[in-house]
DNA sequence: CTTTTAAGTTAACGTCTCTAACATATGTAA
DNA sequence: TTACATATGTTAGAGACGTTAACTTAAAAG
């Protein structure tokens, strides 16, 4: 009773802090209900407070500087923990990058849900919520485009990044009155996505301070009247 | 003599890569003729050394599994050199960028060189060498952009940056017959940038492999026409 | 020639990622 | 209920990294 391990049970009781309130920062998702069960041993879903602990940490700190033992201080665990969830790092961060990119597709769905169909307004719509999505969740948005090498490689980042397209190119493609996905459809849809995602790493940066507050919707509205309309012979 | 420290002259001889020869990746600056002076104790020019090993570190592994300790040794010097030059590894860091920043201003300024003044060609050669350079340099473009926390904060990067949409606006002016830089010159310079921008990322994440290759000088030169060109009423 | 200063070095500390070995719960089957 | 298998925790520790302190050497300045 005197030999064999002591587990330090009380520093993971003083140490852990409450994941579950404060202000969520994704409007979209609601925020999560489960209140943290935390059976003195076993967590109730440390996968899912990790993923947690790992996208405030991102959005704190910065995806670099991001460090796996604050996550698991934050989730009152050992540092051993992640690895029976997850291979390693990278794979955490990506988890939080995919529940990142499920709630921008959540989003922009809603987005547009009340416009008209067939609408250049819903083309703006989506852009208008790409844009907001980097600003209101930058250290996510950062990690999803060059947070990390390799990241091409990831199947399910691909893949979550072709559906958000596939979104675009079908309000595209409506506003256009085509009935399938074009090349030409294809070809606006990919000028539009590259404006906007450049606007969004670039206001991400306010790089322009000399530019003064942009107008956004003014700048999408244009855009997606340059951009949709064929052009002058 | 026995006692006394005795310094590692040996491993610093076996170790050191030569900095100086092997294909430069920035074909617009010449390639350094310094041959790597390393007399001994003291080193030719470690600064230089240091951010050329960096650039190649980049490069290589990636802005994240960059460590100060590999340029170390591709320098062959000690892990504590470095703090004889720069403050931390971000200023090392930062150091590597600004001179990829200034390659990349000397290679825009070159591709407009020989074009015809106030011409769309010359607006489209600029983003045209906006994109190689992201395709040419990776490592570099991701660090400028997104690569660590608080670069916004840094004001020879941010003044960097300035400059190089400076070399744009100027050129989208003499592009709107316009003699200033007006509020309609910047709206339209800054929807050429993001989209250049953008377009950059994406190329360089190949994110999509379902757009077969892009015709990349055929799509400059519609966005040029599109934006340069005023909008139906 | 002496002294100061710039630019290296070693050594060490604290932190980080990740693995191995061990401990404890949970569920399933006898 | 009991026995065992499995999932999910823990401690301990190896090896790399960033950074600083104290020391050493070479070059420059007086």
């Amino acid at each position: 009773m005197t030999r064999g391990t002591r587990f330090a049970k009380d520093w993971i009781m003083s140490e852990t802090k409450n994941l579950t309130t404060g202000a969520n920062t994704a409007p979209a998702t609601p925020s999560r209900k489960r209140p943290l069960a935390k059976t003195g041993y076993h967590h109730g879903d440390l996968r899912e407070d990790l993923i947690e602990a790992t996208r405030r940490l991102v959005e704190e700190k910065g995806p670099d500087n991001f460090s796996v033992s604050e996550a698991c201080r934050l989730a009152g665990v050992s540092t051993a923990a992640p690895y029976k969830h997850f291979k390693d790092k990278t794979e955490m961060l990506v988890a939080a990058v995919l529940q990142g990119m499920e709630r921008h597709r959540a989003n922009m769905l809603s987005a547009i849900a009340p416009l008209p169909e067939g609408s250049p307004a819903r083309v703006a719509a989506l852009g208008r919520e790409y844009v907001h999505f980097a600003l209101r969740e930058p250290g996510i948005f950062r990690l999803k485009f060059g947070g990390f090498t390799d990241r091409e490689t990831i199947p399910e980042l691909q893949a979550a990044g072709e559906q958000t397209f596939g979104i675009v190119l079908t309000e595209v493609a409506k506003c256009l009155g085509e009935s399938e996905i074009t090349d030409e459809v294809r070809k606006r849809g990919f000028m539009l996505w590259s404006f906007v995602h450049g606007l969004s790493f670039i206001l991400h940066d306010k790089k322009l301070a000399d530019m003064g507050d942009v107008d956004l919707d003014g700048l999408l509205a244009e855009i997606g009247r340059r951009v949709l309309t064929d052009p002058p012979s």
